[in-house]
DNA sequence: TTAAAATAGTTCTATATAGAACAATTTAAA
DNA sequence: TTTAAATTGTTCTATATAGAACTATTTTAA
């Protein structure tokens, strides 16, 4: 069977990406992308070390850094070592960025209506479904290689 | 309704793109991602303009202009003038790319079936079909917005 | 209790990605 | 036919993304 679920993520990861971007812009908010994802884990719980953004957002843990290094800059975000454990950062909202949470989350929902056009709530529901299916599976076979990598 | 569609293709994009890339290595195929997409698309017609492999892969334009040069420089793919029309470049691929399909499409294949881990033919078909009105519906959303903005 | 292993982050390097502005060419309109 | 508009690509700039190698800590084991 000739199948190409991989080709259609890609190409709707990158045209949802871009509309996204040009509607919170026309909305007067200047987030990119990659840094939406950040805030909506930190938004559902504040304060999380870098390692546990990279899981809940599936970026690597380097790209988290650099992403959230932007994000300081532009006092979206703070760092702060872990006085317990002095290997992590502890990520947290700043005020500012607690602030633009519900006008995203308007803009989120805009997105959402264009995306799911011609949705019924049933087939969005199916759909979904699939998608955290296909989430686990990727999550476990990512986490299965690092393990097989330290036993090398 | 609290849904997440768009959170979760991203993530599937991000752990999807990570995996196919190490698979394609382990199988001694030095391809990216966005070369691979690219590829994907002349392995099924053969010398298109940087505009229709725009189209078909969902990159903005500079970025094909930007992919196609590295692999140009890496002897995949060649560029050249049409002389029909001298706007217009035409992208070919070279014999050393013909060569790799047939390996890549068997890496392929076995990504497909990672991904789709647990799925029945049935649920494949379905969830195929779900991704593909939705790239219509984002498709046409980019297209209107171009066309707005010539008018302004 | 000290040496080895594991964990957490960061930096370095390279590619991917797109918006804006631009140059070259073609097409449409006056 | 000459000028304005549209089309096609590219360059410039900035961010996103990840692998590999690294430092600093903490945990485990001998």
């Amino acid at each position: 069977m000739e199948t190409k679920g991989g080709f259609y993520i890609t190409q709707i990861k990158q045209l949802q990406g871009r509309i996204f971007e040009r509607l919170l812009i026309e909305n007067g908010i200047e987030i990119s992308g990659g840094q939406g994802r950040i805030l909506f884990i930190l938004w559902k719980r504040d304060c999380l070390t870098v390692s546990e953004i990279s899981r809940e957002t599936s970026l690597a843990k380097n790209t988290v850094s650099i992403i959230v290094d932007g994000m300081v800059k532009k006092n979206i975000l703070t760092r702060e070592i872990n006085p317990v454990n002095r290997r992590q950062t502890i990520i947290s909202l700043t005020e500012y960025a607690k602030s633009l949470r519900e006008k995203y989350e308007m803009v989120s929902q805009q997105m959402n209506a264009l995306f799911y056009e011609g949705f019924t709530p049933d087939e969005q529901q199916e759909f979904e479904g699939y998608l955290a299916r296909i989430l686990k599976t990727l999550t476990e076979i990512e986490n299965k290689e690092k393990k097989c990598k330290k036993t090398q």
